[in-house]
DNA sequence: CGATTCTTTGAAAACAGTCAATCTGTGTGG
DNA sequence: CCACACAGATTGACTGTTTTCAAAGAATCG
């Protein structure tokens, strides 16, 4: 069940880490199942852990002052989520994170987190490969935000993430893509011809 | 003149680099100056330098098919610029850039990089730190760019850039904001009452 | 089932983009 | 030093895209 946390590492550490390693690190984190709907993160709350999802799916998103949700970031198996800016500054977060599907996830607080990373290079190397490719995610998707229509990004988000689409109700992508089900529904129905 | 790169590392790195140390940095810099206009990368190249802006300032941007550009960052004094993506992967850029005014700058390449992150800690405390914030800073320009209208953006870049308001041409800085020179100028008047 | 959430569709409104013309300031070459 | 070219800014009229509001149908879940 930590196996998938373990492959995780190993991938982004580009190693091969010890049994005596991994026990250390396993320790640090505790498995909590949620139930769909189950907030990880509450708007207004310092973000305390960071979290990996081994089975099942979250998102994080912000409620603006019209009651309309946004969300910023969907992570399904062998992703991490977490308020970045919350977590690093121990400022307030100004975003939910909940769990769309029932779901098994790892916690680990910061000052763990901290601690493993001082002790195990492996854990520094996996953060530094995550961030690494966090920034090129994210210029790609500022990007495409403020370069692309609704409906270009619609295709992007066919052709980058096909599972998301089976996966999630439209509403959700359609937020996710910064745009209302409405338009999700007509650019959906045009693009499929 | 390096003296700028030496505050920026001690400030990022959170500790103060020796003459020595330092002096192994320096000499993997080379400064150049480049006059308004000129190129330090162009689409289909691969990025050979990370840059880093002594005086003056730069912009990443890409040209879609209709011709049109799209500014995805804009960089002033002790900003770094260079295509994170392209600089990493190896691959080739769907990126310009390019430098707005006449300009000094201290370029290394990726592989000398590399090799001061291998061999200085505060190096690879400083590229950590700097990851740090930038995915911190692209979570929040994704959001608003997915969740804000043009005049909300306009109206966040007043607040977290007034200087770029001063220093950047309105038709720079609406591409920036990922809108036309048009709907900026009728929005800045709107705003400005 | 019954309730809730999600999806689709239509019509009108708001928003931003396009095209075109004019105006401004800047800088360069003659 | 002037004249002209050029890049940038503004404005108006129009077009097109996306949102909003409303209603109804489909799917899902307890």
């Amino acid at each position: 069940m930590h196996n998938a946390l373990r492959n995780y590492i190993n991938k982004y550490s580009s190693t091969t880490i010890s049994d005596d390693d991994f026990e250390q690190i396993k320790n640090a984190f505790v498995l909590k199942r949620f139930k769909k709907g189950q907030y990880l993160l509450q708007e207004g709350d310092v973000c305390k852990y960071f979290a990996f999802i081994v089975k099942g799916s979250a998102r994080q998103y912000s409620v603006d002052t019209k009651g309309v949700e946004h969300i910023l970031h969907l992570g399904i198996e062998n992703w991490w989520v977490g308020d970045r800016e919350s977590l690093n500054m121990l400022t307030p977060s100004k975003y939910n994170i909940d769990v769309l599907e029932d779901s098994e996830i790892l916690l680990i607080t910061v000052e763990d987190m901290q601690r493993l990373t001082d002790t195990l290079p492996v854990i520094g190397k996996m953060i530094n490969t995550m961030n690494q490719r966090n920034v090129i995610a994210s210029q790609k998707r500022i990007h495409d935000a403020l370069s692309l229509t609704a409906e270009e990004r619609f295709i992007e988000l066919m052709k980058n993430q096909p599972d998301f689409l089976e996966r999630f109700p439209q509403i959700m992508l359609a937020s996710y893509l910064g745009i209302t089900p409405e338009t999700f529904s007509r650019i959906r129905k045009k693009v499929l011809k």
